[in-house]
DNA sequence: ATGGTCGGACCCCGA
């Protein structure tokens, strides 16, 4: 049995449980990796989710704001739930999950900072805390690096909120100076992939020049006429684990489900 | 066409 992960920026999971459930009954992922929860860990609603048959969850929310979780129908255990830049902000958990053999996969559940909406550091703190934020993934993954990716297989998931390719925005040049697609976050983001070696299975099976989204605007007209999206979500395996992915989809619909969340899930399946 | 729309807090903020 193969074993599916995916990942979806939900934008409060109090008010999309539904959608939560219909993605399990379309796509039966065994692992559901949720970014911006907006939930204080007491009011997760557990319950509706066990009784879809994810009996295994770990949450680190807050209230209002951030907050991720993953929900598991395999046997998992929680690893970690990092802080960063000393913030008190719920952006980062990890887990183990139960694989053949007796091995398991450890995947970190990723909420980066967005940013802000000035591309500059010294007069916007929201610029400079996403730097901040990234620098440190940097550092961790390069220091603790039997830690963070062990070598039964490792995976960083998530909403990066960052667009590195030109391809995975809808005009490379008009959004060079918008937060998610500059050249500084961009660069920043690829010293956070090399850091382990990390392969995007993503862009791997889904190559430019197509262009790929994630994330489109609430602020359009109608979303898929326009078609202004951005790839901010991403799924990345470690080096030497990749060829255990074998399957990669974008779920676009869901952008045009009932009250969506404006990011779709990616789901990503490993022979493991 | 530099607007627009969300969600969750609280009387705006972050996205």
């Amino acid at each position: 049995m193969p074993l599916t992960i995916a990942t979806w920026n939900i934008n409060s999971v109090r008010l999309r449980q539904d959608l939560v459930a219909r993605l399990a009954a379309e796509k039966a992922p065994d692992v559901i990796c949720l970014q911006e929860t907006k939930c204080p860990n007491a009011s997760f609603p557990s319950k509706a989710f066990e009784k879809l048959g994810y009996t295994h969850i770990a949450v680190n929310g807050q209230k209002g704001y951030h907050g991720v979780a993953v929900l598991s129908r395999r046997p998992m255990r929680e690893v970690v739930a990092r802080p960063f830049c000393d913030m008190g902000d719920s952006r980062h958990i990890a887990v183990d999950v139960e694989a053949r053999g007796g091995r398991s996969v450890r995947i970190h559940n990723f909420y980066v900072p967005a940013g802000g909406d000035e591309p500059d550091p010294e007069v916007n703190p929201k610029f400079a805390h996403k730097l901040a934020f990234l620098d440190e993934m940097t550092d961790w993954f390069g220091t603790e690096t039997e830690a963070v990716a062990p070598a039964d297989g490792a995976i960083v998931l998530g909403d990066l909120n960052i667009a590195p390719l030109e391809d995975d925005v809808w005009s490379h040049k008009q959004l060079l100076r918008v937060v998610s697609h500059t050249p500084v976050e961009t660069e920043r983001l690829e010293q956070v992939r090399r850091a382990l070696d990390w392969v995007d299975v993503v862009r791997r099976d889904i190559p430019p020049p197509e262009k790929l989204y994630t994330w489109w605007s609430y602020r359009a007209k109608d979303w898929a006429a326009a078609d202004k999206g951005r790839r901010l979500d991403h799924v990345w395996l470690s080096n030497g684990f990749s060829d255990a992915c074998d399957r990669v989809e974008v779920l676009r619909e869901a952008r045009g489900w009932e009250r969506p969340s404006d990011h779709v899930p990616i789901i990503v399946r490993l022979d493991v």
